[in-house]
DNA sequence: CTGTTAGCGCCTTCAA
DNA sequence: TTGAAGGCGCTAACAG
């Protein structure tokens, strides 16, 4: 008793109602009552954007404490129609690319005191509408997506209404998206001709398939590096799988003019070639030079050092997320989005025949 | 007009204002006033849960697809006291280990209709803090925790009140926190077994640190070990950097009594382990067996393909999650919280000595 | 089966 | 510098 603002318990107030009441957060007017004050001048105080006297910031500091009080951000959400959180849609958690962008955005968004309301899409086009409904209902201020690549993709820009949406690593056809790529295609076409450099004149292409658009790009760079050098082409679609790819590969190794180094599109391919390489006893780089796109931790730990196109993934996600805080904070949605491609580095360590001991990079 | 529900607009209605006032996302009662029904029977009509005529049904539902309307999860959350949201802390995004888990904890919350709040500590305990009080401040009705690891922990009980926590991984004093966790030591304890069974008489066992909870649950595997087999321990703990892990092997390499077999406790220090026999020119299992502990993406196409434990980082996230759920649902916190301890697989592949051409998983 | 009222916690607006 | 009123969109509780 004799505490300050005990007199300030409203009338209408149960008797064993005390300033907290059990079982229910504290709110604003508690702390506010607790004080003696206005609720008001506790947000204000909470905002710090207008001034308060020093001696009532004090009482509404103690009582804050006292209480414990944590604002209610949704209530804050709720009143300021803005939630202070941007949604991620990717494919897949695990997949260490993704992860890797993915941390990468929620640092930035830490960084604008924002959240991160995060959600796969297993690369199904429809659960990845769905998600995007789902974050839409709980009124994200943007989005940054990687659309799941099988089938058509559904997200529109009248889907999203207002909402800024950062479309990531694969484009999609609507052309008022703001969008991040990396240079697939140079980058391939820069690799590629390193192993041509090597001397090799047949030279194989692996990958998943021509209908996704991070393949197709390496593929044609890889094209393109072919017919520069006069060589002709040696493609394989279809690395779905261990088997497959043994398969196609095997059958290649066979015949009267194998490839003489190998390039595959993406880690997996990588990882299957490579599997399917040992299998066969073909030895790396000695029957078989092998560089591929997209650099994995441990590639310096196979047999033999890979060689690698390497993407920068947190450049992504850093500059994805600031793009879309851009957009957020200026509020308008443009008609035709801003695309922005990276750059990639070469990783030269040993698979694709150098001798390096250690990995050199170059800008690809 | 002649539409139905055109003689419902409220009178107080300025002239102007049409159905959906342009700029402004329609609410629960621009659908109700185009159906000319009452903001309850749109919310019933959502709901389900209470039936609505097929007549009025059908009216809402076209009101709804006219307006495109989306219920604002904000204001439910608001409203409801619950987010049906949970969130998900843990030290980095693009460990793959942390990301297994928590893409296994998004799918279980997506399956409960919830949404995830994800953020990264980096191991830093202040941030761990107040990234805790983030995502109460946005009220998520539950968390899941790996706690950071370095310094002491600012999680307490108290701090969460009666938001249900579950902690992951690595264990934290408190005793009122569900908690989820490996076989760490039994999981070492069966590896080091299995190279003792290979006939090696030193062992060495290599880790980052013995203040971090996993790696000395795994250190005491290997003492346990050890000692069952009366053999000599030989420990290394400080593999911060690869230099220091080099430095530290090359130096017991060149004894004596160099170790004929390693022990290495978590991936990183696998790494280091194996760049440091590279580079001394030692082969894997020839010169030296090598067995660690957390398998990891291209494991198998090491020089040597590694023989390692695995730890079950999908079923770890679904069961954490749906301990969380479930405490969400019961609505009540337990004095003291659930211990679970997963079981781990050893993978035995080559570098131990085996001479298997596929892996072979053995429960330990 | 349907509508009305009230209020969740906060902050904008207005008044003192 | 401070306080009071009102309403964001939704739904529980209570009529009808």
């Amino acid at each position: 008793m004799g505490e300050i603002g005990d007199g300030h318990i409203r009338a209408k107030a149960k008797p064993k109602e005390r300033f907290q009441p059990i079982n229910r957060k504290p709110t604003m007017s508690d702390v506010a009552r607790l004080a003696g004050v206005g609720a008001m001048t506790v947000s204000r105080f909470l905002s710090g954007a207008v001034p308060v006297s020093e001696e009532t910031a004090k009482r509404v500091q103690i009582a804050i404490e006292q209480l414990k009080y944590r604002p209610n951000e949704l209530a804050r959400a709720f009143r300021g129609q803005k939630s202070r959180s941007i949604g991620v849609i990717i494919p897949y958690l695990y997949d260490p690319f993704f992860a890797t962008c993915t941390h990468a955005i929620t640092t930035v968004a830490r960084g604008n005191g924002y959240s991160v309301l995060i959600t796969t899409s297993n690369e199904d086009t429809d659960t990845e509408f769905d998600e995007a409904e789902h974050m839409l209902q709980h009124h994200v201020d943007g989005l940054v997506v990687l659309p799941a690549r099988y089938r058509q993709t559904r997200l529109t820009r009248s889907l999203f209404g207002r909402t800024p949406v950062v479309i990531f690593d694969r484009p999609i056809p609507d052309e008022s998206f703001d969008t991040v790529l990396v240079q697939n295609t140079s980058g391939s076409h820069k690799i590629v001709e390193h192993l041509v450099g090597h001397g090799h004149k047949r030279i194989m292409f692996l990958g998943l398939s021509r209908s996704l658009f991070t393949i197709n790009a390496r593929f044609l760079g890889y094209r393109r590096a072919m017919q520069e050098a006069g060589l002709q082409e040696d493609v394989f679609f279809g690395c779905q799988s261990q088997e497959d790819t043994l398969k196609a590969l095997e059958e290649r190794m066979r015949s009267s003019k194998p490839p003489t180094a190998v390039f595959t599109s993406n880690t997996l391919a990588t990882r299957y070639v490579m599997n399917a390489l040992y299998h066969l006893g073909l030895r790396i780089p000695g029957d078989v030079a092998l560089a591929g796109f997209d650099d994995f931790d441990g590639a310096e730990l196979t047999s033999s050092p890979l060689t690698v196109i390497r993407q920068p993934a947190q450049e992504m996600g850093r500059v994805a997320a600031n793009l879309l805080f851009e957009r957020i904070t200026r509020g308008e949605i443009p008609r035709t989005g801003t695309k922005v491609t990276l750059p990639v580095e070469m990783v030269i360590r040993r698979s694709c025949g150098c001798k390096h001991r250690t990995p050199v990079l170059v800008s690809a």
